[in-house]
DNA sequence: TGTACATCAGTGAACGCGCGTTCACTGATGTAC
DNA sequence: TGTACATCAGTGAACGCGCGTTCACTGATGTAC
């Protein structure tokens, strides 16, 4: 593997008082180093260095060390998950039941187009511990929940329609998120030497099967 | 973390035409290093031969690489692996959805047990291809189709019985395959930091919905 | 308007470490004669 | 029964590398007087 590429281009140094760009500029170049290598193994500060063109001590004016950097890729990834699942959903339209499959096929949509990043969501022992405590999720609770709750809210609204058999939207929730994350990570894993089938029917199966859901074809409910 | 642990105790030079069994020897090292460390990423081949108390160039005789070490680690744990579903499969008696249920229960027990272990098999990028292709594998041809060649049967069996609606044995084998990694892989990165049911009834309740179980109580088919 | 100074944003060289890998080797054990 | 030799199982020192981290520093820019 060419580890070693060179500097790519000199990073051009921040006006006075906005030193607080490189940030994230360390964040995204840790996240390219994360999609170009395949694996958080190669986020290293010099790597993350050479990748947007410092040099590597001038990472700890902004991060105390490697694990905080993670820590960030991982709080800003998750935003990302559950940034994909919202936009899937909001273009699903009304039906609650097309917004839970289309949610569902937002996060495994979103995990089969980014695997690396991905992947560092729960690869490190320690991942999630980053994204609820670290310094870079102050002002969110924890990361994970969110796309957990966007899950069971889905649930709760297909209830409330009349189309869900759950009685616990938390339960069928965790279902839920268990199915789309093992979709991700077993198809992941074992890639193409599989013969897997094909994933749009899948997920919405899984979907529909795991949230119990009752009335797969909601004709327009109100109008 | 305390990496460099002394040698631990010299190893016991083998007899003479016995030098194969160091062959084993460093698997276990290596299964060893991983549980105690947590990731196939502590696999090197000083770690290693520190572990069983060798000098790490002695490998180079019984493995190219430390890739195929870890090549040889993953086709072991597929073997436990399998190995534990059979034996929980067995225990369970002949009722085909109790031995489906058991089965799912022992894969979600083995990788909840030995998390660093179940994690090799699907952590690294290319540990499916060492599984399938690596001298380690030769005679059986794919490591990780056991696993999912077990979920088959079980369906299939389920089936025969006319407890089960499933009409694609593959696609719902796959999808319990999902439900089962999904569980362990979700539960062991977010561990207590999330509000899991019980593992017990939530693994029974996702293997009946998932293998589209319609009879769940199987009274004493014959007899 | 000038000038000394503080601060900011970031650099370059160096350290010690564990790593994979190579090389020439050692010492025990079996075997041909 | 002896002895030279081949083979086996494994060693110890050394190499060059990328790593995290430290240290003293540089040069631009704003600010007090």
């Amino acid at each position: 593997v060419d580890t070693a590429s060179p500097p790519a281009r000199r990073h051009q140094r921040n006006a006075r008082g906005q030193g607080a760009r490189l940030t994230g500029d360390i964040v995204s170049g840790a996240v390219a180093v994360i999609e170009r290598e395949g694996s958080a193994e190669a986020v290293t500060l010099r790597a993350v260095a050479r990748q947007i063109g410092i040099a590597a001590p001038s990472i700890y004016a902004h991060f105390p060390d490697r694990d905080a950097i993670v820590m960030a890729v991982v709080t800003r990834v998750f935003g990302e998950l559950a940034a994909a699942i919202g936009y899937g959903t909001e273009a699903a339209g009304p039906d609650p039941v097309g917004r839970l499959v289309a949610g569902c096929e937002a996060y495994v949509g979103f995990g089969l187009a980014h695997p690396a990043r991905y992947g560092v969501l729960f690869s490190g022992r320690r991942a999630q511990d980053y994204a609820a405590a670290g310094p870079a999720a102050r002002g969110r609770p924890e990361s994970g929940s969110e796309a957990f709750g966007l899950f069971v809210s889905a649930i709760e609204d297909c209830v409330s329609a009349g189309v869900c058999a759950s009685t616990d939207a938390a339960a069928d929730a965790a279902a839920l998120w268990v199915g789309c994350h093992g979709t991700v990570s077993l198809r992941t894993a074992l890639a193409s030497r599989f013969p897997w089938p094909e994933p749009g029917g899948f997920v919405r199966g899984l979907a529909l099967t795991l949230a119990k859901i009752t009335v797969t074809e909601q004709p327009r409910a109100t109008e």
